[in-house]
DNA sequence: CGCGACTTTGAGCTATCTCAACAGCAGTGG
DNA sequence: CCACTGCTGTTGAGATAGCTCAAAGTCGCG
């Protein structure tokens, strides 16, 4: 089973629930079928040994967002906690006036609120039709309790995600907006390279205002950055992407460097 | 033991040694000598229980650093880990060109670089004279490999440390001068407040030119935004610090609030 | 007292924002 | 099949928060 960053689908048809915030979803009943999951060798599953497998599969449980739709809400008790397995979702915190700050794009294999805090202190909801594992907090830290391999695991994936936290800082805090745009689409394709999704297209599937949001620019600073890099033939705008024509470039470019410079 | 910042001590006296490059530190023989630490109920070492303790205390080593001087750089070899345990420190990411993106100031009972890495993925200098515990990460990790409980408690740090991370992310995406400034004021005074140290001075042992590439400003701005709370009312300036006259009305600053709201 | 490091203040500049118009496209309904 | 509507993205023109450069002030220290 490929990668699938839900992209095609616009609609839904599958039946669905609501929970009691009145958010819609679709279950898939009984247990996971992880043995199965291409996720396996990617991500935290991985570290799970053999015989640990048949416990695993039964905490955990296969749910359906339709694109647009939210998945959990900044200060709300956090219950449960999630694996992204098809789709992209976006975390994100608001301030009281409205503003938003995307603090990450959530791709196939990624972690949401792995903790075993309280309360979400983001928000999340699916950029495109995604599914989700969905992990009963509780249930989850009780089962690695006696695991340290497993535990172990997770620590360096929440480690790595600290890490790319500290590079957008950095981005958001001394970067330019060409320098931001350009980073914002190495680090894309990095990330999808990494899930085993190659394609000439860099699928954006995310509206020109997530990529503000997340960039901490306006939609309109995102869209004249996106020209420019058009007519300086870096990239050039696909339906529903764009192609990267000069990778090197942008890469000095993503790295403050102003002209071309080899080595 | 009380908390120290190393405020006043402008020069060293204590003789020091050098490292491979070059950095001037000095060390004290012996094991460490945790049972009296202060710290041992805040941070990661409060998850140790007595029969582990004459052992874990083998395992650090007690160094000093004076001002301004580096304790690690990026791109280095990640040999060790860090527990700042007097002054602060700053960890950084520098640019190709110099742009400086400083990501956290790191408290007495603050976590450095706690992961399995093989490189560093940031810079760290002293602000003060700063003591650290000093970790042998392999020995470390070989220590608590065993020991769930340990685990779990420096899993939690992490976390705690990357919803710091995503607080900086908001605050650098989408607040202005003066909110940044006033979460900077207030978020330092809540974690020294933590840590027990508790004064009517608000200390910032910091420069300028630290605050600014923290806050993603400029020296200029940050200065300016500074005269405007003072001119305010919001605060007053005092030698080494600070003095917050009107908490409510910052708090409503940095949470982005313009006029007097009481709720 | 004088030097150097740091901070504040001033004045003009610019990258990015704001506001507004328009273009493209999908869905809807007559 | 085509007007109509709503949503998203692009482009333009003017406004502005924060930046840059420059000068002056402050403070600790020899």
């Amino acid at each position: 089973m490929p990668v699938d960053l839900g992209i095609a689908e616009k609609q839904r048809s599958t039946p669905f629930y609501r929970d009691e915030k009145g958010r819609a979803y679709s279950k898939t009943e009984g247990p996971n079928a992880c043995e199965k999951c291409f996720l396996r060798e990617l991500n935290g599953c991985s570290a799970l040994q053999e015989n640990e497998l048949a416990d695993y599969m039964h905490l955990s449980q296969s749910y359906t967002y339709s694109r647009r739709s939210n998945l959990f809400n900044q200060g709300e008790a956090a219950l449960n906690c999630y694996i992204v397995t098809k789709g992209v979702a976006r975390l994100y915190r608001l301030l009281s006036d409205g503003r938003r700050q995307i603090i990450s794009f959530a791709l196939p294999g990624d972690f949401l609120e792995f903790h075993q805090q309280e309360w979400f202190t983001a928000s999340a909801d699916a950029v495109t039709n995604v599914n989700i594992c969905r992990f009963s907090k509780q249930e989850l830290f009780q089962f690695i309790a006696d695991k340290p391999h497993i535990l172990n695991k997770f620590y360096s994936l929440v480690y790595e995600g600290l890490s790319q936290s500290h590079e957008q800082i950095m981005m958001l805090g001394c970067r330019s907006a060409e320098e931001r745009v350009a980073s914002f689409l190495l680090n894309l394709r990095e990330r999808f390279k990494k899930i085993g999704y190659i394609s000439i297209t860099l699928p954006l599937v995310m509206s020109r205002q997530d990529i503000a949001d997340f960039l901490g620019l306006t939609i309109e600073t995102v869209s004249r950055t996106f020209t420019k890099l058009v007519k300086d033939r870096r990239i050039i705008i696909v339906p529903d992407g764009v192609r990267i024509l000069d990778l090197p470039n942008l890469k000095n470019i993503a790295k403050g460097i102003k002209e071309n410079v080899f080595y």
